[in-house]
DNA sequence: ATCAGATATCTCAGTACTTAGAGTTATTGC
DNA sequence: GCAATAACTCTAAGTACTGAGATATCTGAT
């Protein structure tokens, strides 16, 4: 999800209240957004879930760096090291990032010596990336800690609820996939597949 | 939430199981996190996390563009248009930029003629940020339209479902930023105001 | 008063990407 | 079988930032 690793981010608010120096402009009254209950309600939770997204990224930033990975490198090491090789399509559209950072990303997975090219049998135009035995042994090392870390970082529910906010998220993501997708501005992958 | 607009992102996962193709190594079993539910509960939340709010952030980017504006400046512009003018460094906490990003972005905001600079009488250090009246006028034509777009990117729940995932959230949150200032990777801002 | 340390902003080089498009190879319709 | 279109990756240029350090100011203890 490398989002905005910087990038991109989003903005952010944390309250929904008027102005508190500026006067009023001639900004009518019906055009203050707070008014409208439902639209409040909504850009709270916006607001809320771009600052913990932010907050748990920064934890998992920190302990990714200690290996000078970037977090989108760890992503593409992490869903090759869980699921074997994968087309260079398949590992973008996990990672979500475009088709150009694709090729950069595993160039310099590659430099490093944690990822291989490989051919694609059945389709020339194909390639697959798949772990070397280096990124293997790097993977098995660092991805239990990094676990153990977001585990941590997200130690303030409890289980049981964070299946249950697990559940809540997924209905929203899928909705907002949706509708993603049929904006003219869908440029990055596409869904990954549904479960 | 500027967050990783790149940057920033944070890697993903979509399952737990183990390696498909790749034979075992000598990694002990142990070592295996899915075997351990507690992480593998944390570690499905962080993903569905980062694939939800990626997803919300698509729909908010396709609609802040049509305006030309990058995500993080129309963070700025929605700050000040809410709270009125603000010392940069008060900004900076609420947008979640790097110190030189906030300099940045207001140079770009002001050369625009949305933003202005003003002198702080009480520390010559410090500068205030504030809308123009150009910067009032743009932002009470789109914020509105903003905030519809967000309203139905999220319809996926209802009101009070939101409400509900926007508590635990906060929760969550709460408890990952606690832990993100700890670390020594701590370089961007500080938590704004608990609320 | 003075000086050490803390803060607020700015500067600038560097980086991790994105975007648009080109080059191949596959597939589909005729 | 051939042309048109689509799918997969790569290239090159551009962009929005980040991060480390510089400068100016403030605060508080001596």
């Amino acid at each position: 999800m490398v989002l905005p690793q910087r990038k991109q981010i989003t903005y952010l608010r944390t309250k929904m209240t008027a102005p508190q120096r500026a006067p009023r402009k001639s900004v009518s009254a019906k055009s203050d957004v707070a008014a409208d209950l439902p639209t409040a309600t909504a850009l709270k939770l916006w607001v809320v879930l771009a600052r913990t997204f932010w907050a748990v990224g920064e934890v998992s930033k920190a302990d990714i760096e200690r290996h000078d990975l970037t977090p989108a490198e760890f992503s593409i090491l992490e869903v090759l090291y869980h699921k074997g090789p994968l087309l260079l399509g398949e590992v973008q559209k996990k990672v979500l990032v475009s088709s150009g950072g694709i090729t950069f990303l595993v160039d310099r997975l590659t430099a490093r010596g944690f990822v291989e090219r490989q051919a694609c049998p059945s389709d020339r135009r194909a390639r697959y990336a798949a772990l070397t035995r280096r990124g293997q042994k790097l993977m098995g090392e660092i991805f239990p800690e990094h676990a153990t870390a977001l585990k941590h970082a997200l130690s303030g529910l409890g289980r049981s609820e964070q299946r249950q906010v697990t559940e809540l998220l997924k209905v929203l993501g899928k909705e907002a996939e949706r509708q993603a997708h049929e904006t003219p501005a869908c440029k990055t992958a596409a869904a990954a597949e549904p479960d």
